[in-house]
RNA sequence: GGGAGUAUAGCUCAGCUGGUUCAGAGCACCUGCCUUACAAGCAGGGGGUCACAAGUUCGAACCUUGUUACUCCCACCA
């Protein structure tokens, strides 16, 4: 069969992945085994594929296929996420791009279309994960909306509700005045903005002519203003305590306050309070008993509390009532100032903090609870320092808001009653129940109740996910969660800790009372090659699936795999993809290497091949003790690394080049079925990370017995015993032969050519044979003397020499060995000052003193040997 | 403002409990090779004051303190 020169990904990926599906390969069910579980992180259902989706969804699928070839149970579901904001916005797009708003539909009906728009757009992030070869139980694919998590979230909803956790309240939140909606404090982006700060004239009740200078950065904020603070212990500003002072423009007349919250550095030391408007000055409105007037509309413009302003949005209207109040001459004057502002995390726009009656969960217990599981290691953090942001966190948390003013998610189930009391549960009919029972009489029929018009915050979903997949809110003691639960590894990115994986845990004590998961990797963030973060607006985040069509799947998993530790930033440079291409081709060109090797029944195995295949195997057995260790300790990119040397170094670089024939001849049968066997067992190392080709591979090798079969649950090889003086003597040897090959090299001389190896004294000699084919040697000679009109070398402590029978350059082998006498002494020198110390022979462990001693011997002995070279050249 | 982390070769990173795996790996680079598996390759090679300074120690990339630079998280003084 011929086999192509290079390996080409097109023609084998999509074979692969369709045969893996067509074999159930992904499917799990719960049997006698030990289960081992990942939750995908959800991808919102908008999302399309990008490069943090592909880091973290390769570094899942790793460890998936991985545990399946260990022999557990692997299970790894995906699914996507409704979420509420981007997903409404995309829906209130699409209706407009349609010339249909969505204020004049009824929720009912924006539902249809969002619905259709789901199902029509979603979930393509889905169809892009099987082109990375994710090996998810496509048959558990769920969704955050879905009938079992929608009713399983209304569940947690009551469930909360009835022990007291959830509530009612109006507060100050953060109002995102494009979405129209509340957001949590999680989903507020400071940044710096430089903007102005603007210093206004606030006259002096009664006192004609003198007036107050305030600061402020929003001066269109005036007309909510209801009183001015100053610090008690400022001095400047004592002559305005229990005074009175005039609003600019608005002329109402409000009081002075005095609070210790006021900076008297800042500004001139005068505040002005809008309760309505400033969640400090809303403390400090409660504190005092303070009126508080609101001044905008929902969506930022201004209210008729603005009087003349009303209508216009609140930048514009910055800028007017500027304008206006120097002409006014109540502006005192303007200066150039940097503070932070917060935006939306999902529209970009200013966030305005706003007073409405929203719904809330208490977090100090169930955060305490969550905190404790993380403290004392039930779930481990990778890498482990992101414990502290974590505790930080937890113990300064905040409730949390969970009402979106949204249409898209999870309805809350409080209904209302005429008497505007409130009653929570599951259905209209339950809720109509419990209103009879509480309050007899208010309500004639179910119909009365008026529900919330709120959906749910998109995270109350998804912190139930664990669970919730597995059906464990709505039937706590089924078989699957039961089996599947608690997961095993979460991966994701650090910057949701909060939103999702704190808030998972909190979910996994309250209903299970037990963590959802053992071990959380976080991934970096991607980036590009100057560091930036991947970004739509910059342009510089490539398309996954264009990578996956030049370097192939394999390439991409192994390039982006090779430059992650966990917890590192990966900046993202095409070119690392090439290693993985390469890699792959590399093995694809060994597998065409012995593909051609025709077996010969009669050959006998040599000494050579016996040895060799014998090194291969230790040497496996060598590297996978690393591997295993890399694995236990979540050290992905190092795993790789260790299975790349030991299939590109040792197997084709050393064991392929020993055992190989010369050209045309044949394979003795057994040196062969060896090969084929390592061979089987590096593909099944290498196959978490690269499942195409190693696949492919797989079946190649012996097409024969694989029909029907998938190396994707071929056990996967484990460490043994290894002989260590084995290893090491044939150490020695790849030595010998890199010597010899660096002298040819430097002298020019043709691998072609043969050359003699004189070694003085004895050596571990059971190698000769294989250093006599891997350096080109005609012989190794033993000698007792050193031998003269030869290049030398030294290995160890051990003389080597190459006879010559070109003339050898006497002043250039000089040099050479004199420098190397040169570091020699120096070397010595440090061995003999430690060694002179008295504090150090009496100090030091004895075994460091040996080694010590050891260095000692070693470096005198060659000191002696090349000079005696140096003589003899001489 | 508070906290955390990082700084080792041109790049990305290892370096465990201070001591022969202590100065490493991969990529990049340089030299020579189209040697019948692979130029997406082979063989060989160069390259680092371990950010800076002081200290502890017989001994420091590693421990302590300080300095500098970068990154991230939290807070939000109008």
């Amino acid at each position: 069969m011929e086999i192509a020169s290079k390996y080409d990904p097109h023609a084998v990926e999509d074979r692969w992945y369709a045969y893996w599906l067509e074999k159930k390969l992904f499917h799990s069910e719960p049997d006698t085994r030990e289960p081992y579980t990942i939750v995908i992180p959800p991808p919102n259902v908008t999302g399309v594929l990008h490069m943090g989706h592909m880091l973290n969804n390769t570094i899942q699928d790793v460890l998936v296929r991985r545990a399946r070839m260990l022999g557990k149970n692997a299970c790894w579901v995906p699914g996507t996420d409704h979420a509420s904001i981007a997903t409404e916005a995309k829906v209130v797009n699409m209706l407009k791009e349609r010339g249909i708003d969505k204020r004049s539909l009824s929720r009912d009906e924006f539902m249809k279309y969002a619905w259709e728009w789901k199902e029509e757009h979603g979930g393509i992030i889905l169809k892009q994960l099987r082109k990375l070869g994710a090996s998810c139980d496509w048959d558990r694919t769920s969704f955050t909306m879905d009938d079992i998590r929608y009713e399983s979230v209304i569940r947690v909803f009551c469930d909360l509700y009835n022990k007291g956790l959830i509530y009612r309240g109006v507060r100050m939140v953060n109002w995102d005045p494009q979405a129209l909606t509340a957001v949590s404090d999680e989903e507020v982006i400071y940044k710096e903005s430089h903007g102005k700060l603007y210093y206004l004239r606030y006259m002096i009740e009664g006192e004609p002519g003198k007036y107050a200078i305030v600061a402020t950065t929003r001066p269109e904020t005036i007309m909510g203003d209801t009183a001015m603070c100053v610090n008690p212990t400022d001095e400047k500003n004592v002559h305005l305590h229990g005074k009175k002072v005039v609003v600019p423009l608005v002329g109402r007349v409000i009081p002075v306050i005095e609070d210790e919250y006021v900076d008297v550095e800042f500004g001139t030391g005068c505040l002005k309070v809008t309760p309505a408007h400033d969640i400090n000055d809303y403390n400090l409105g409660m504190k005092h008993h303070l009126d508080s007037i609101d001044i905008f509309n929902d969506n930022g413009t201004l209210n008729d509390n603005g009087g003349k302003y009303a209508g216009m949005d609140r930048f514009a209207c910055r800028k007017q009532i500027v304008k206006d109040l120097e002409e006014a001459g109540l502006l005192e004057k303007v200066e150039d100032y940097t503070n932070n502002v917060g935006y939306s995390e999902r529209t970009n726009v200013v966030i305005e903090p706003k007073l409405s009656a929203q719904w809330f969960v208490k977090m100090t217990d169930i955060a305490a609870k969550a905190l404790e599981v993380v403290e004392d290691n039930t779930i481990q953090f990778h890498p482990e320092k992101f414990k502290n942001t974590y505790r930080h966190w937890l113990e300064n948390i905040k409730d949390w808001c969970i009402s979106r003013q949204l249409w898209w998610g999870q309805r809350i189930p409080a209904y209302y009653l005429p008497n505007k009391e409130v009653v929570v549960a599951p259905t209209r009919e339950e809720a109509y129940k419990i209103a009879c029972e509480k309050f007899p009489g208010v309500v004639a029929s179910a119909d009365q109740l008026v529900q919330d018009e709120d959906v749910l915050d998109t995270w109350f979903s998804s912190w139930l996910w664990p669970i919730s997949l597995f059906d464990g809110i709505r039937n706590p003691d089924n078989e699957e969660i039961r089996y599947y639960y608690p997961t095993n590894d979460l991966v994701t990115a650090p910057d949701i800790i909060f939103f999702w994986v704190a808030r998972m845990i909190m979910a996994g004590e309250e209903y299970r009372h037990e963590v959802p998961f053992k071990h959380v990797y976080f991934t970096g963030i991607v980036r590009d090659k100057l560091g930036r973060k991947m970004s739509k607006s910059l342009g510089n985040s490539p398309d996954p699936i264009m990578l996956i069509e030049k370097y192939g799947a394999d390439g991409v998993r192994m390039g982006m795999l090779l430059t992650a530790p966990a917890g590192n930033d990966l900046p993202f440079d095409e070119s690392i993809c090439e290693q993985g291409r390469n890699f792959a081709n590399k093995i694809w060109n060994a597998l065409r290497l012995v593909k051609g090797w025709e077996p010969s029944t009669d050959l006998k195995q040599s000494a050579e091949n016996s040895l060799a295949v014998q090194w291969m195997e230790q040497r496996m057995a060598q590297v996978l003790e690393e591997i295993e260790r890399d694995f236990d300790n979540y050290r992905l990119s190092e795993a790789l690394m260790a299975s790349y040397k030991l299939v590109w170094d040792d197997f084709c670089s050393w064991y392929l080049e020993m055992v190989k024939p010369a050209y045309g001849q044949p394979l003795d049968a057994e040196t062969l079925a060896a090969t084929l066997t390592i061979f089987e067992k590096l593909m099944c190392i290498l196959h978490p990370f690269m499942p195409f080709v190693t696949e492919e591979i797989w079946h190649t090798l012996r097409p024969c017995c694989r029909e029907d079969q998938s190396i994707m649950v071929e056990p996967m090889p484990r460490s043994v015993d290894y002989d260590h003086q084995f290893m090491a003597d044939f150490a020695t040897a790849q030595e010998l032969i890199t010597n010899v090959r660096g002298l040819r090299n430097s002298k020019g001389l043709s691998p072609k050519e043969a050359l003699e190896l004189h070694i003085k004294g004895g050596h571990p000699a059971q190698f000769d044979g294989l250093v006599m084919k891997m350096a080109n040697l005609s012989c190794i000679a033993t000698i007792s003397d050193k031998l003269d009109g030869a290049l030398s070398f030294m290995v160890g402590t051990t003389e080597c020499f190459v006879p010559m029978s070109q003339n050898i350059n006497k002043d250039e082998e000089i040099k050479k060995l004199q420098e190397e006498l040169t570091y020699t002494e120096g070397f010595l020198a440090s061995v003999m000052k430690k060694l002179g110390n008295e504090k150090f022979v009496n100090g030091a462990p004895e075994k460091v003193v040996a080694i010590e001693r050891k260095k000692q011997a070693d470096a005198e002995q060659k000191i002696a040997a090349l000079k005696a070279q140096i003589d003899a050249l001489k």
